[in-house]
DNA sequence: CCGGTTTAGTTGAGAGTTCAACCATCGGCG
DNA sequence: CGCCGATGGTTGAACTCTCAACTAAACCGG
């Protein structure tokens, strides 16, 4: 019983350390730029970002939750948090009686649009100044088809 | 006073994205999948790994920081867990009073060996296999220019 | 060999995440 | 209509991570 383990061969070893990182390096120093400048992780910058996007900026948070890549029961603390900093507000959803729509406050939005110069010139110098442009295509690829893997499976 | 913000361009904009939702899905998998199987979470995981791959299986706590990307702090916690489920054990540095020596215990060697075909199974499941050899080698490539320019800084 | 600085590592508090349990509402079906 | 499973969302506890503060030992200049 049972197959024999496909072990990865040198190629995919150095690969998958190189990948594991490269990854905790970036998202490390994002992290902590985030924080320092702003006092918020990531994963709240993210969510502010996917509300600002959003027309009337709102969106039900199950909708948020799969917008920005978190559980429910992360969204709801995160929210929460958010709330009580003042940068989202929480409705009541008038077509189902169980639902929240989570709010882009005034205050949330001017704080995102401070937050972003910094947070985006980041992105550029740890990720894309380092790469060729070949090399951003490539990784768009990789990553694009990675996603879809692993959320349609 | 301060330059304009170079803004991410479409392209950019979408790799950005791609590459955040594909690596939180593939890192939340994996730990899931192990935190299932072996009770334990990706970053200890990796520390075992660490220190099974060193002669005598033991390593100085910096350097196993350093090795595992973990922080001092965090991995002083870790050892401890590690340790109280017995698959750690610490010893005094000879040669340094102030140096501590985490050691993998044999017990610790058995559930690593244990969980390793499980994990490597995941890894390729969810990476290797939705890429092409190219893009396995556009992606150690990438992953090796990042690390060295995020750590070289 | 003394005092100041750096290095090794730990600790505790605060913040974020996960998981399972939970309540309420919605939707379908007999 | 009335039940029942599915859906939307929250909650609390346990766990992990971060940050800053701290102890102790090593290193270094005078």
């Amino acid at each position: 019983m049972g197959a024999m383990t496909r072990w990865l061969d040198p190629d995919e070893q150095r690969t998958w350390r190189a990948y594991l990182t490269a990854t905790r390096a970036l998202m490390d120093t994002l992290d902590r730029e985030l924080q320092r400048d702003v006092g918020m992780p990531h994963a709240y910058y993210e969510i502010l970002v996917r509300l600002s996007e959003t027309p009337g900026r709102q969106l039900r948070m199950s909708e948020l939750a799969d917008a920005a890549g978190s559980s429910r029961s992360r969204l709801s603390h995160a929210v929460a948090r958010l709330e009580a900093a003042g940068w989202v507000r929480r409705e009541e959803c008038p077509t189902d009686r169980r639902g929240q729509i989570a709010v882009l406050t005034d205050e949330g939005f001017a704080t995102l649009a401070a937050a972003a110069p910094g947070h985006v010139e980041g992105v550029r110098r740890h990720l894309f100044d380092a790469l060729t442009p070949a090399q951003v295509d490539q990784l768009r690829r990789i990553s694009e088809t990675l996603a879809e893997h692993l959320t349609g499976s």
